[in-house]
DNA sequence: TATTATCTTCAATACTTCTTGAAAGGATCA
DNA sequence: TGATCCTTTCAAGAAGTATTGAAGATAATA
């Protein structure tokens, strides 16, 4: 039967954007659920989750709100059925957007304050030093500016990437093309 | 006394960095072996590491093993010495290309052919297809062909960011808000 | 209001990953 | 060669994460 072949492409797909996830510090039953609502083409509902990915009734209720939270997927509700159905962003653009955004705020925001509450740190002692241990200082300095400046451009890029790439990444690609050469 | 600044500072960092990372998928020692190694104004050995985060022998030994597999840290020897020490690379912008580079190999590479591989399973069964099952076919082709794209399309941005930018991000950047605009 | 359908929570448990420390392996020195 | 110093390995155990399933909460219906 050929609906065979559907299911394999996407249970091989499922498996696979789990893994990967697993590596990325993602849940990977939470990035299985999200392949498998990206895949579908009808919204599917809790029980449909439990039975494609053989998990429980607990574990798809919390991945699925930990999706909603991250604006991965969406709550459906079809009139006259009182289960509630999930329906992913299919715009992958998009979902890159979503999950920059997001990691960026709760994963990259803590360390550059860290850094600069140490540039801070540094700075003052720094005060009334000499010799060796001014050096030091500088070096430290230094180190802690490099990242920081390096977030800093990462971030611009991103804000750029994410404005002037809402069609397609290729416009930008073809820029930066031009200006490595 | 000053020092007690430059290390209440480092050590932050070092514990920031390390739970950063542990968000991101890689063990929290290893990064902060790594952190304390890129803060450092010289080589540390092993004694280093395992006395100034609290570590085990084994365990000092293992991440910086992987560290040096990954391209982020470097074994030193010196004359007279028996000893290996470690040093990091503190080039934060060779660092991301290092990183982002193993990454993409490692966990970035697998997805993108099992998507390619779906396709042709995908395309394969379609011959002969007709009607709301054709259609499906096609809108599964389409999610596949979309996340492709999307992966093509980062995977030249990034070498293309990668040779721009080597004299850091702000030239990219300042052409990207041009186009931005 | 009672009943039924559905969702959420959470303590117990299964699973995975990380760390330890001691033993074995290697290299250098006297 | 034997003694010494240092590194690597790995089985056992600790720590951390994810999952389950059933009880409790919630909401729609009759």
């Amino acid at each position: 039967m050929v609906e065979d072949a559907f299911e394999a492409a996407r249970n091989l797909f499922i498996r696979r954007w789990g893994e990967m996830a697993a590596n990325w510090g993602i849940s990977r039953t939470m990035a299985e659920i999200h392949a498998l609502l990206y895949m579908a083409t009808v919204p599917l509902c809790t029980d449909d989750i439990m039975e494609q990915l053989a998990v429980s009734r607990g574990s798809a209720s919390m991945n699925v709100r930990e999706l909603v939270k991250w604006g991965l997927i969406e709550r459906v509700h079809r009139r006259g059925d009182r289960k509630e159905y999930f329906e992913a962003e299919t715009d992958v653009w998009q979902m890159f957007e979503t999950i920059v955004r997001e990691r960026r705020r709760r994963e990259v925001q803590p360390i550059v304050e860290t850094i600069e509450r140490c540039m801070v740190m540094i700075h003052d002692a720094k005060r009334g030093l000499h010799g060796k241990v001014r050096k030091d200082a500088g070096a430290y300095e230094k180190r802690f500016a490099d990242i920081l400046d390096f977030c800093e451009g990462m971030n611009s890029l991103f804000n750029l990437v994410s404005k002037a790439g809402r069609g397609g990444l290729k416009p930008v690609v073809k820029t930066l093309g031009k200006l490595a050469r």
